[in-house]
DNA sequence: CCCCATGTTCGACA
DNA sequence: GTGTCGAACATGGG
């Protein structure tokens, strides 16, 4: 699930632990999530430390605690946080357990492509600060982002759009869901974006993330059904806006959906 | 048993 | 340097 609004929406799950302190940690050893930082370092370093921030950067989620120790998150493909009662039962996926005195603070993720990480220091870790600009930021350009199809000029724009060192947050449905707002195709090269259709792309960029945002990450629930979202999951869906059948096929690996009569831009594209 | 999956990384290769 | 492809990771669902 996670992507830019899922991952806002499940980095506040821990809300209820900010302000409190962590009494015990309990862990998975081995489990891969661990893969970069053990999880007996974690164990170690976090129990008895207060946890005093928290904030998400696209779909990275970095929470601060006392003594200068950052724990940060990535929640892969199906990583998810929630809240659970002081005494909750770890089971086979709840690979990292924050204890508190009023209740836990949960990760869990059965796939185990998201990781787990720990640094180190009085500020912010250095890569953190380094991330790309927020797609909501005015700090992502219109010259950012056709400096970035420029240097991309031969990826397909399905496929760029999915490069977290420009566009952080974005994943597999909201590239399809920004490229059927701009009613662009998804294999149209990024070289040839350029003017008119330059303006609709980032308009579509920005809006599907603040709409994203808007409309899942207080409460976790899917977009409703004139977005293209409810659609793309499986063959025979139609599209919200024409009605007609959607098209689906890979693109760069990933699965794309798209509606062949509204995204007919490029012509002489498939 | 088979195939598929909202992510990322890495190696091989053009 | 750019781009593509497949594999790998671990697990469950259809």
């Amino acid at each position: 699930m996670p992507e830019l609004a899922e991952v806002e929406y499940y980095w506040r799950r821990w809300d209820s632990g900010l302000g409190r302190k962590i009494t015990g940690v309990s862990v998975h050893p081995g489990a891969r999530i661990f893969r970069r930082t053990d999880s007996e370092v974690i164990v170690q370093r976090l129990t008895g430390t207060v946890l005093a921030t928290s904030q998400a950067h696209g779909k990275q989620m970095l929470f601060g605690f006392s003594g200068g120790i950052w724990l940060s998150l990535h929640l892969g493909m199906t990583g998810e946080l929630s809240s659970g009662p002081r005494n909750f039962q770890d089971r086979k996926h709840h690979h990292l357990v924050l204890r508190q005195s009023a209740g836990s603070l949960i990760f869990a993720d059965y796939r185990q492509f998201g990781e787990v990480r720990l640094d180190e220091g009085s500020d912010t870790p250095v890569w953190w600060r380094e991330l790309p600009p927020l797609l909501t930021s005015p700090d992502f350009t219109r010259e950012m982002l056709a400096a970035y199809l420029t240097r991309r000029a031969k990826t397909p724009v399905k496929s760029a759009l999915l490069h977290q060192e420009r566009f952080p947050g974005i994943g597999n449905w909201m590239a399809d869901e920004i490229l059927w707002r701009a009613r662009i195709r998804p294999q149209c090269v990024c070289g040839r974006i350029k003017g008119r259709k330059l303006s609709d792309l980032l308009s579509a960029v920005i809006s599907v993330c603040r709409d994203a945002l808007a409309v899942i990450a207080d409460t976790g629930e899917d977009p409703p059904s004139d977005w293209l979202f409810s659609h793309r999951w499986a063959d025979g869906g139609h599209c919200p806006k024409t009605g007609k059948r959607l098209l689906r096929s890979t693109i760069g690996g990933r699965m794309t959906c798209w509606s062949p009569t509204w995204q007919r831009w490029p012509r002489d594209v498939l």
